[in-house]
DNA sequence: ATTTTAATGAGAATAATTCGCATTTGTGCT
DNA sequence: AGCACAAATGCGAATTATTCTCATTAAAAT
């Protein structure tokens, strides 16, 4: 059975060759944001003589037919994710390099509102939280009493 | 009268080439979020002499020193803007371009909970607003009777 | 005025990403 | 199965914002 991001391409108009089906398992099969860069290595375990272009090249035709994302956390390179679920925001935690993902109603309605006092409508926004561990005492979720 | 950043560049102990204060002018003069090459053109008209590594530097510097702050609103390159007002959020006119300044304290409210949902403290974030204004009537501000 | 030390200018270097183009490979059709 | 053609690949060169190197110059301190 193929993935997600193979029957997309498909449905694209997209030519499925060997290398985007790589492409492709390895975005599907990533749980983190990879940058091309961590990408490529990944590509090159499975298929060695896949190049650099290819990679960039369809990262590109990916994210322009809505089937990959693409997030600069300031870092110099973008990092990517699979664009299954909603669009959502980031936190970045700068001990470890993690990214959370998050939605917040509030913080929708709270853009629009701000955009609208300026006389805009929001077509898009960025936001991105760049975080450190509580270290303290534990986090709201796993709080044990000390 | 010297302006703001030169009195700042005094105080960071650094040194006032003729470089520095024409390009502390410029920072200080501008109403917009220049970039480098913007800044660039305005230099280089009243010192022609000047480099743009010179530029880049200097930029550096006065970023390092929170003298002055630079964002990156996704462009492939730098704006900058003299760090007087506090820190704010930006809402950038994808129409024209312009940028306009906010700060909502609902905002900052609503970051710092996400973020502790997480067991994080907020370090620094980015709040950025890609909007084109609303055509169908007038904004909220300048609202007349149709 | 002299010394010290930081800043400048010019161009080379860097790094992520894109481009040009000759070659290869899916895909649709017969 | 075999063909034709558009689309995709790979290689290396190009692009672009920014940084670096290093010999020269200028500000600041003595």
């Amino acid at each position: 059975m193929e993935n997600q991001i193979e029957q997309k391409c498909r449905d694209a108009g997209l030519k499925l060759t060997g290398q985007r089906r790589t492409i492709a398992k390895i975005l599907s099969e990533a749980t983190d944001h990879p940058s091309a860069n961590e990408l490529f290595e990944r590509c090159t375990a499975i298929d060695p003589k896949i190049s650099l272009s290819t990679l960039y090249r369809t990262l590109r035709v990916l994210e322009e037919t809505q089937i990959i994302r693409s997030h600069d956390f300031g870092e110099g390179y973008a990092r990517f994710e699979v664009a299954t679920k909603d669009p959502h925001d980031h936190l970045i935690d700068l001990v470890s390099g993690d990214v959370h993902e998050f939605n917040h109603p509030d913080l929708e309605r709270l853009k629009q509102f701000i955009a609208k006092e300026f006389g805009y409508d929001v077509v898009r926004h960025r936001v991105e939280l760049y975080a450190i561990p509580i270290k303290s005492s534990q986090s709201k979720r796993r709080r044990i009493r000390s």
